[in-house]
DNA sequence: ATAATAATTAGATATTCGCCTAATTATTTA
DNA sequence: TAAATAATTAGGCGAATATCTAATTATTAT
């Protein structure tokens, strides 16, 4: 948990996380989105890896990235913890 | 939102924030609960006034600091744009 | 008014963080 | 097998962070 709250307090990766909604990428991909060397944006993708916001997956010479649920599980049950104690906007329709 | 998650990225300041559920606290009581001094805690104390997760009243010569929604709701804002991509646990009965 | 109490502000220091360049590892292609 | 490509690891550096002690501000009580 520790290292997932680390993870989302730098706004490159945040971003990074934001471009793999559109799916799995590979790590040059990722760091041509980036105004950034490749070394840094391999870094920021290391602690994303660590909190388990993202997995990798070796495909050939390539490492294709994508979101890890887990990860954001673990800042869900945390913010749980105060949402019971605020209101949140909730959808009109349980899905 | 940038201030907010720096803010969350703390120990000290999550519990801080954890401690508030219970109600709202002074300065004093808040730093009784941790092995650091004043001086940190009120450091800490300003670092999530600035984003917004938690609120400062003055009584006197007491301060007294509750948890404010707005912090809270720019967190869940940001993680709701991946929990559509996810699925978390929802509760069974709409509340 | 003075002393005591609550809390912050100021300044110093050690550690962590984010970024870079250079070097290395692993895989594919000619 | 040699060259090219994808990506990481290593090492260094300035900026930001967390903590402490000392000093300051504001309020209450004697």
């Amino acid at each position: 948990m520790e290292a997932a709250f680390k993870a989302i307090n730098d706004v490159t990766r945040r971003e990074i996380l934001q471009f793999l909604i559109q799916g799995p990428q590979n790590a040059g991909q990722i760091a041509k989105q980036f105004d950034m060397t490749k070394p840094s944006i391999s870094h920021h993708l290391d602690l994303l890896k660590q909190a388990q916001l993202i997995d990798a997956t070796k495909k050939g010479q390539f490492i294709h990235y994508s979101l890890n649920k887990k990860g954001f599980e673990s800042i869900h049950q945390w913010f749980q913890g105060f949402a019971q104690h605020f209101e949140f906007p909730k959808p009109k329709i349980r899905l």
